[in-house]
DNA sequence: CAAGTGCGGTAAAGGTCGTGTAAAGTTGGG
DNA sequence: CCCAACTTTACACGACCTTTACCGCACTTG
């Protein structure tokens, strides 16, 4: 399911390998079709040479900067390019929208969240979306929307905050399997989770009372000691 | 992956030549192919030589401590490390971490917690896991499952405390036979038993309470006095 | 065979650590 | 400047692990 005519191809230019390689199996599963390029001159020379359709750039890279490899870009092409920053430098931001950058996305960032603002980019800019972006994730009576990120549970509206759905799909990719704090913070928050970090445990809680419980008393989502946790299938 | 067989090799980078011999064999049964490095300079080499799919980082080591070789690792690569450290200080596991790291256990630990820590980590990375990483121990009409830390009983799930599945796992793997005290200390904890050190005598406890008694009455897991003890296959 | 010795079984106490959750503090977009 | 979302902080609770204590039993010794 990788590998299709009609999929959208996305170039991932970023050099920080870890995090490509999350986004690859992310957007994959998706159903993008991903290419990487981990410094500015390869960036340039695959939008050259392949025929991509979306550029994801990140703004610190060795060799040629993201907002270089955005001006040589600009100068022969409109394709839509998403840029990724550290956080914080809003300068940055500026300068890479007044460029021509079509969205920003500051790091670390939820690979869910970015595949979402790669469907806006391609949906504004009118790419003909022929590809299962829109798959729904489904796991026992919880049925996610990546696409506009919505949720709904035994068919009712889930009123869901940004990083609440990025944690709970997450959990209902690996429905009925165990799923590590590391993972979650991984794949929610792009990044590894740190020694007194508790945003998990806090935006599950939530997540739970939205959830409400079983008719065994039991919560949805269970919490194995030392572990992780695990989105029951009913 | 990497080798003809398919198996994933494991770099093994530590000075205590006790555990890593121990770690090699579990790890070895455990169905890994498993390399052994006992100082940094040696662990840098053998990372950049051979190929190796994931790594065991123990902070303290001669020559280069364990936070320089990882840096120098991730300076040409992204394969996957499992820092081990001296149980206490913290700040190591955020350096380790930050540095890009990709899970973190304190020493003492056991093999059977070590190899589960790995198995996540290949998971999350989308390593191809086709080796005989699942693989269940059988012992009469006990199951344990390496991969989760689960246990079934006839069937029936059992509820075991990590320690608990750690120690029983010890006498599943050799079912039948007679286990030493010092070996399931060794195996379990991953260090050597002390004088008055009854800890394993309190879980074992435990665990035949849950295991329960056998048709004749007798527990199922037998003692020998001054020997140790040996699980019974039926 | 009685007394002594030491190992093993187990209950209970104590401490540690992971988790649940409310509430305060911070941030960023409108 | 306000509000919603997110993060951080704080506290409570409970699971788990270790330690301690006591008891009984096996084996030894006189």
């Amino acid at each position: 399911m990788t590998k299709e005519n009609s999929l959208t191809k996305v170039l991932l230019a970023d050099d920080d390998d870890e995090l490509t390689a999350l986004l690859q199996e992310y957007l994959s599963e998706e159903g993008f079709d991903v290419a990487i390029a981990s410094d500015g001159r390869a960036a340039i020379a695959a939008a050259e040479q392949k025929s991509v359709d979306i550029i994801v750039l990140d703004i610190m890279m060795p060799r040629i900067n993201g907002i270089e490899v955005l001006q040589r870009i600009r100068a022969q092409s409109r394709i839509p390019v998403l840029m990724l920053t550290a956080r914080g430098d809003d300068v940055d931001r500026i300068t890479g929208l007044n460029l021509g950058a079509d969205d920003y996305v500051p790091k670390p960032c939820s690979p869910g969240e970015l595949a979402a603002r790669l469907r806006a980019i391609l949906r504004r800019t009118n790419q003909p979306a022929g590809n299962p972006f829109t798959a729904s994730v489904r796991a026992g009576r919880l049925v996610l929307h990546p696409g506009n990120r919505s949720a709904e549970w035994d068919g009712r509206p889930l009123d869901l905050t940004g990083t609440e759905f990025s944690i709970l799909e997450v959990l209902a990719r690996n429905a009925g399997q165990l799923v590590s704090k590391q993972d979650i913070s991984k794949r929610a928050f792009g990044e590894p989770l740190t020694p007194f970090d508790r945003r998990i445990d806090v935006h599950l809680s939530s997540v739970r009372q939205k959830l409400g419980r079983r008719e065994d008393g039991q919560s949805q989502i269970q919490s194995v000691r030392g572990q992780g946790y695990q989105l029951l299938l009913d």
